[in-house]
DNA sequence: GTTAGGGTTAGGG
DNA sequence: CCCTAACCCTAAC
């Protein structure tokens, strides 16, 4: 019944492709189980990556002008055994989890359009709204959440250009104007969330140490204060906007190198495996940057 | 359970 | 009418 059709947004999309540079083609719940793109893909299945890479292959190769109804499985990621280490590659089967190799010219593909389509489509669904969003959830104290506790746990749970914390604030504000979340002094905290308790909430979940500064009580005088710091804050956070808004466009592209870094890691350890100088992580959570 | 591939259908030009 | 994109079905593993 219900649903009538579910376009794929070009943030979807780029997930999506990069899953594949990082996992190659065919790993599609390998991707989906991946918390870089889970969060993003969250709404798709395996099945829907696999209909959708189909499509993009389909697209980007048979072009135009010719007219190809639908590529048989077209080697769209280069494979390891291709990868320039290889041929030395004493064992190079265990080799073979890097099968995203170093990117060749086809992960240039989605840098030019499909990220600037991206800022026309209404509301990006994912990408850092989504992972704000999820910090407040996790976090989720009544008494709202610090922006740098925020930026902390992003930048825990994915893998994040150095840039992102200057994009954050106007995330934060956005998603403020569209009432998802609601702000209170320089904190944030979901809407739909309870008034303020007093601080009754224990040492409770394992936020670690990431949130303390919430516990205070203040009188009125320290209150006024507050307000005139969160008067200049706002200042700040608008003057960060101006910057960020044009600043936007360079953290996809930055977002976009990290991606170009990820690659360059995953080489980097592949050699280094190769000189047996340490073991990678198993699979999906081993990332250090 | 996951993936690949053929088929169907909705939507747009 | 044609093409594309999203979805469905089924076989193979």
């Amino acid at each position: 019944m219900g649903a009538p059709k579910q376009k794929w947004t070009s943030e979807e999309e780029g997930a999506l492709r990069a899953g594949v540079e990082k996992y190659g083609s065919g790993k599609w719940q390998t991707i989906l189980k991946d918390p870089e793109f889970a969060v993003c893909l969250a709404s798709r299945s395996n099945v829907d990556l696999k209909d959708k890479w189909r499509n993009l292959m389909s697209v980007t190769a048979g072009g135009q002008g010719s007219k190809t109804p639908r590529v048989k499985s077209i080697a769209a990621v280069p494979l390891s055994s291709v990868s320039p280490l290889s041929p030395t590659a004493p064992a190079a089967g265990m080799l073979v989890k890097s099968e995203a190799t170093i990117p060749s010219a086809d992960i240039v593909i989605y840098s030019p359009k499909s990220i600037s389509a991206s800022a026309r489509n209404h509301s990006p669904r994912c990408d850092y709204d989504d992972m704000i969003l999820e910090a407040l959830t996790a976090l989720r104290d009544p008494n709202g959440i610090d922006v740098t506790t925020i930026a902390s746990f992003m930048e825990e749970r994915h893998q994040l250009p150095p840039s992102f914390r200057r994009t954050l604030g106007s995330k934060l504000k956005r998603l403020v104007s569209q009432e998802k979340i609601i702000r209170i002094r320089n904190s944030y905290k979901l809407k739909d969330m309870a008034e303020p308790r007093a601080a009754v909430l224990g040492p409770r979940n394992s936020a670690d140490g990431l949130k303390q500064l919430w516990y205070n009580p203040m009188d009125a005088a320290s209150l006024e204060t507050i307000n005139q710091a969160s008067m200049a804050a706002a200042m700040k956070m608008a003057e960060a906007d101006a910057m960020a808004a044009s600043a936007e466009e360079a953290a996809r592209e930055a977002e976009y190198d990290t991606r170009l870094a990820e690659e360059a890691d995953i080489f980097l350890k592949a050699v280094s495996e190769v000189f047996g100088q340490f073991s990678p992580p198993d699979d999906a959570d081993g990332f250090s940057l």
